[in-house]
RNA sequence: GGGUUCGUAGCUCAGUUGGUUAGAGCGUUCGCUUGACAUGCGAGAGGUCACAGGUUCGAGUCCUGUCGAGCCCACCA
């Protein structure tokens, strides 16, 4: 044995080792209990960060305490295609060789992305592995591979038979730049500096006794979708404008009448007091436009240029469109001012481009519809006989069906789920997979997807039927026409994929699998994705296996820098977990990111912490080291601990106490999901009480050549080892692999019982 | 605007249902080239637990308010 621990000659070795033992291929033993964590599939399409090996890490504390308590354990790995961001990292790729999606079109497009996501994902396996997560390679799952896709087109077309998924046109999020809707839950809103601009909106009649022009002064921050306004709207308790309710306004620029409403949302304290409304470019001009049934006229199209309602704007990038149009309206002398103004405007979660309201047609999931529970199990479960998506996402966590960790998301989680809106699945990307959609014809397509594929539009005319289903029909169910068929171009959002991994990856719904290990045991990700994620398995799984899909959610934290700040390229504070590993070993890496954080909240590491636990490891292998040293250099036979073994002193009896206190105490900690806690524990013990005082205190007794004292340094130490295991697995086996006394491997043997 | 978390040693954080003298790691001071380990050992300094009230025999912990920081959500034209 090195007189220091380096966790480089080792580590690799030791994996193999687990490996070739398959001590991580689960097996399903009708005996045991099942336990089950399926992996939130990370995204194939870039390196391992420090994230990714926090959940690998408290995932594998899990399955390693699981299945050392002689569960049936099945840590099943898997990786997401990651539609919209593996599309956008791919076509950022494609960019700096100057080329687009276009170039390349769909098919070959499709397979680049498959070739280059499929490399990734065995580098990221790689990487799983080199941080000892004992997952179960054989039952390895990606979100595209065959059966997975299947599923998520079968599940597709059952919420669409129970009238779930919808097709409609509505005001949704469009990135310009991925060229796709989104989700609500797509868009982040951030600060923005512009200015709110001051118009005067020309009222058709003039004033009676004067003759003169009147106005309405409106304030906008966004005067480029003025040629898309269909009404001004005040509010009805607002005493200045009262008298303009029901008049018309004679839009600049394009000079169409509209009227001038009057609706509570408005709010006069802000701006003017009047307010332009622009259904179509705005969620809550939409939303107006809807109660007071204006017209929806659109002036930006697809590719974010002015389009032909714009008048003489026509073709302009809507900015350009912006700063012309202020230039001609203070020349008319309509801009009264303009001010400075903050506001927050929704981005593209993915690119960062500035997200553009837009009308467009789109396939939906409801989240509000009430179907039948026809299911008697499930009718019990949710104690209602009727429920909608919605409830289906909620009922289970406010029945205690499932458990949220720490417990104040909860609160959290129900009030998203109350709030929620209809879902817009469909995606204008050709990454993912594709909607289980046909059309009898090309007029079928939205007037978008005939926009953005031409080709595709110009097939022959249809009766225009929609059909759902998952091969392409020989013939349309109406009309009975066989050479009209065309498939909807578009995808599924991600989430709607990622939504049913948790039965999908099992190998629902007939696997056997699924049939051992479904529902899961805990699901274990970050709180950021608890209403984009979490929400929508619990939704899409109670829907398709009328359970929920796990007991618990255990949310962890964000890893932040030693200082407690949010690390990012920019500042250059990203902590890099190979490099981590390179240098310090993956068990130093594992213990600082798990001591010190408690569930839910985010946790700090630098260097320093890492150097501590790397020093740890090697304060581990000494004491290792030590008692090796010493077994080796006896000639007695030393005897097996046991409580009625002869000659036992003191200290021993109070050592071995010590052993049993932290043994419950750990154990108890555990099934509480008190990483931290346990972590600390096993620390302080194995160094401070154990090497500080009973291992200095034996070294006279082992001049005297005690056999006593030897046996409880054995026992004591290999017994630690055992509770340390879960946390630093690779230094532990490493030591147990030397030991004589030590039987069989580390990671198979037996959680120790006080 | 609503919700939520946090404020404890120089720094980063624990402190589980209220119960002795408030803990850890790192840093720091002093002393040790100790045959397991200097990635180490021994000894020490360092805290009005943000502030102000309240409940209680007893509050870092519970309640109210104030100040400060962060995060999430929302229809900031």
């Amino acid at each position: 044995m090195n007189k220091r621990y380096q966790p480089q000659a080792f580590e690799q070795d030791i994996y193999n080792l687990w490996e070739k033992n398959k001590v991580f291929t689960a097996i399903k033993d009708k005996k045991k209990q099942p336990f089950c964590i399926v992996m939130p599939p990370p995204n194939a399409n870039a390196p391992l960060h420090i994230g990714h090996a926090m959940f690998l890490t408290v995932e594998d504390i899990l399955a390693r305490f699981q299945r050392m308590k002689g569960l049936s354990v099945l840590l099943l790995p898997g990786a997401d295609h990651a539609g919209i961001l593996t599309q956008v990292v791919f076509e950022k790729k494609l960019a700096k060789e100057g080329k687009t999606r276009f170039d390349l079109g769909r098919k070959k497009f499709f397979k680049e992305c498959l070739c280059f996501t499929l490399k990734n994902k065995e580098i990221m396996y790689d990487q799983f592995k080199k941080l000892g997560t004992s997952c179960d390679w054989t039952r390895e799952k990606f979100t595209l591979d065959k059966d997975v896709s299947k599923q998520v087109l079968l599940t597709f077309i059952k919420l669409y038979k129970e009238g779930l998924a919808y097709r409609g046109t509505r005001l949704i999020n469009w990135c310009p730049r991925c060229m796709t809707a989104l989700s609500d839950l797509e868009v982040e809103y951030k600060e923005i500096k512009s200015k709110l601009w001051y118009i005067k909106y020309p009222l058709k009649d003039k004033a009676q006794i004067t003759g003169q022009q009147r106005f309405l002064v409106v304030a906008t921050t966004r005067p480029e979708t003025m040629m898309g306004d269909t009404a001004v709207a005040v509010n009805p308790e607002d005493t200045r404008y009262q008298k303009f309710i029901g008049q018309t306004i004679k839009l600049p620029i394009v000079k169409r009448e509209i009227p001038v409403i009057a609706d509570n949302y408005v709010d006069p304290e802000f701006g003017t007091g009047v307010v332009k409304v622009t259904p179509a470019h705005d969620s809550d001009d939409w939303k107006v436009g809807e109660k007071h049934q204006l017209k929806v006229i659109s002036v930006i199209d697809f590719n974010n240029r002015m389009n032909k309602n714009a008048g003489s704007y026509i073709g302009l990038k809507a900015n350009d469109a912006r700063a012309k149009i202020i230039e001609y309206l203070n020349r008319k002398n309509l801009l009264i001012k303009e001010r400075a103004y903050l506001h927050s405007v929704g981005h593209c979660e993915r690119c960062k481009t500035i997200i553009e309201p837009m009308v467009s047609r789109q396939w939906f999931i409801s989240t509000t519809k009430k179907i039948n529970i026809k299911t008697k199990d499930l009718k019990n479960l949710l104690k209602t006989d009727k429920a909608a998506l919605k409830e289906f996402g909620s009922l289970p966590v406010k029945n205690k069906l499932v458990k949220i960790l720490p417990k104040r998301f909860k609160k959290n989680y129900l009030d998203w789920m109350n709030n929620l809106h209809d879902w817009c699945v469909s995606r204008q990307l050709w990454w993912g997979h594709r909607l289980p959609i046909w059309y009898c014809g090309s007029n079928g397509l939205s007037s978008l997807q005939k926009q953005m594929n031409p080709k595709l539009a110009q097939k022959k005319q249809g009766c225009g039927h929609t059909m759902v289903t998952i091969n392409k029909p020989k013939k349309c169910d109406k009309c009975g026409k066989k050479t009209t068929i065309i498939q909807d171009p578009d995808t599924f959002d991600t989430w709607f994929s990622s939504g049913q991994w948790a039965h999908n990856a099992l190998g629902y719904p007939n696997g056997s699998d699924y049939k051992y290990w479904y529902p899961t045991s805990v699901m274990e990700t970050g709180y950021e994705i608890l209403p984009i994620w979490v929400a929508k398995m619990i939704m899409l799984s109670l829907f398709q296996t009328k359970m929920p899909p796990f007991h618990t959610v255990y949310l962890h934290g964000l890893v932040r820098d030693a200082f407690g700040e949010k690390m990012s390229k920019s500042k250059g504070n990203v902590v890099d977990p190979l490099k981590v590993i390179s240098q310090h070993g993956a068990d130093a890496l594992r213990m600082a990111l798990i001591v010190g954080a408690s569930p839910g909240n985010d946790v700090s590491v630098g260097d320093d912490k890492i150097k501590g636990y790397r020093n740890f490891a090697n304060k581990v292998w000494n004491i290792g080291r030590f008692i090796f040293l010493n077994l080796e250099k006896t000639n007695k036979k030393i005897p097996l601990y046991h409580p009625t073994l002869k000659g036992l002193k003191k200290e021993d009896k109070s050592i071995i106490g010590g052993l049993e206190k932290i043994i419950s105490k750990i154990t108890e900690h555990l099934e509480n999901y008190k990483f931290s806690l346990a972590g600390e524990l096993i620390y302080q013990f194995l160094w401070h009480e154990f090497a500080d005082k009973y291992l200095e205190a034996s070294k006279k007794r082992l001049e005297e050549k005690d056999p006593v004292v030897l046996a409880v340094l054995t026992h004591v130490y290999l017994t630690s080892l055992k509770l340390l295991h879960p946390f630093m697995p690779f230094v532990t086996e490493t030591i147990w692999q030397q030991f004589p006394q030590a039987k069989g491997l580390l990671a198979s043997s037996f959680w120790p019982k006080k």
